[in-house]
DNA sequence: TTAAATTTTTAGGCTCGTCTAAATAATTAT
DNA sequence: ATAATTATTTAGACGAGCCTAAAAATTTAA
């Protein structure tokens, strides 16, 4: 009944995991073929396998979603991953946009205590680089209140505490403009023309296009 | 022309590699199939498979060896191993009976900044924490003078440098003794009779079996 | 040196994770 | 409401990495 999970099937809960919490309940087959970057029919054989496995509740052309075990797999990988991911920043000094791929690749390292000494090393770190949360080891994992500063309000003190988009370009281009996570911001302006804001980083006065601005988090300082 | 390895790919390699330098040149598919838990007809699959890619030199009926570029390879994989035994130990304070498994894993994990990171992270250790010399980056391995507690002479100042055996079993058995790298050692008595030896362990005499003897690797002081 | 025993390879099959092409269900438009 | 379009699944195939059974080569023994 216990059978093993591989790093492909731990690729698809996860994927299964992105899709079906941040946008609807159930995700298709198609979307996920998208990211998984396979054909929809490969994602349907996969999905099928993975229900017979109980790790997602499957009806077919209706969609596909975690089921209670498969959720607990998701967010031990996705902790792993988030736990490596601080590894390489804090330890051996990577910067937040080089880290995912290889991140990617130690999330499936199998061994619970290495897991749990990493998290010790570290300190057991809340988020990871990007600010994303860092589920527990118990599988619980905190939805910190944040707001894309695109919907921020003006003249507030603000702080940076997350991004939207991770991939290497967007964060190599807030690091360009000087954006870090825990960096002060205030909105001073808003340019209802072209969506952009003036903004204060640190202090620094600089104007950042609305597609900036719709994938940086901020909080109230 | 340059096809990407594989991790089972990269474990044969890692076998061919450990039978052709401490038994003879050449290993038979039966040997390695005994080394690799698989049956000698999916060795010799695999066998040609690695030849098809110039990673082994293969002979039908004759046996194989690795070739140049293999033998690079298969010193990047024990060069990474070996580096992630020394961090588990040292950083995450596992002991070294437990290692070995956990390294078997994070050996394949595909980033040289990662190694490379790694290693500085780690102050360039020479050797894992049983004594075995890690490789360069270059793909140099030093061989360093050592000899088997079973042919060491008789009192003499000696320091354990390394162990024959890294089962968990073996290493245990090390830790109940009180018999670590490092530790001082001094034959002070053979005994003819089984093979057993008088010892002296960091300044306690102690009697310990001829298999020991045959195990663990010692220097002079 | 020829026959028996052993080792090694070949042949064919299986599962996993992918693919393409074809069939079927669901959705959209007329 | 039916036809056209789109989404999804099924069917059949393939490579990787393993298996078993049978064939072939090598080694050992008579």
């Amino acid at each position: 009944m216990k059978r093993k999970i591989s790093p492909s099937e731990e690729d698809y809960l996860k994927a299964i995991y992105h899709k079906t919490t941040t946008d609807a309940p159930v995700v298709s087959t198609t979307l996920l073929s998208e990211e998984m970057g396979a054909k929809p029919s490969s994602v349907t054989d996969m999905v099928q396998r993975l229900s017979e496995k109980s790790l997602v509740v499957y009806q077919k052309y209706k969609g596909v979603k975690l089921s209670e075990t498969g959720n607990t797999k998701a967010l031990s990988i996705i902790r792993k991953h988030r736990l490596w991911e601080v590894f390489l920043v804090k330890e051996l000094h990577f910067s937040w946009d080089q880290v995912h791929d290889i991140a990617e690749q130690l999330e499936h390292i199998q061994s619970e205590a290495l897991t749990d000494r990493l998290a010790a090393f570290l300190g057991h770190p809340k988020t990871d680089p990007h600010g994303d949360p860092i589920p527990t080891k118990e599988g619980t994992i905190l939805t910190q209140t944040k707001m894309l500063l695109e919907l921020a309000p003006l003249n507030k003190p603000l702080v940076c505490v997350g991004v939207e988009d991770s991939t290497a370009q967007f964060l190599q281009f807030l690091d360009k403009c000087g954006i870090g996570l825990g960096a002060s911001v205030e909105v001073l302006e808003k340019e209802v023309f072209d969506g952009s804001l003036l903004v204060s980083i640190d202090g620094k006065a600089q104007r950042i296009s609305s597609l900036i601005a719709q994938n940086l988090y901020v909080n109230p300082q």
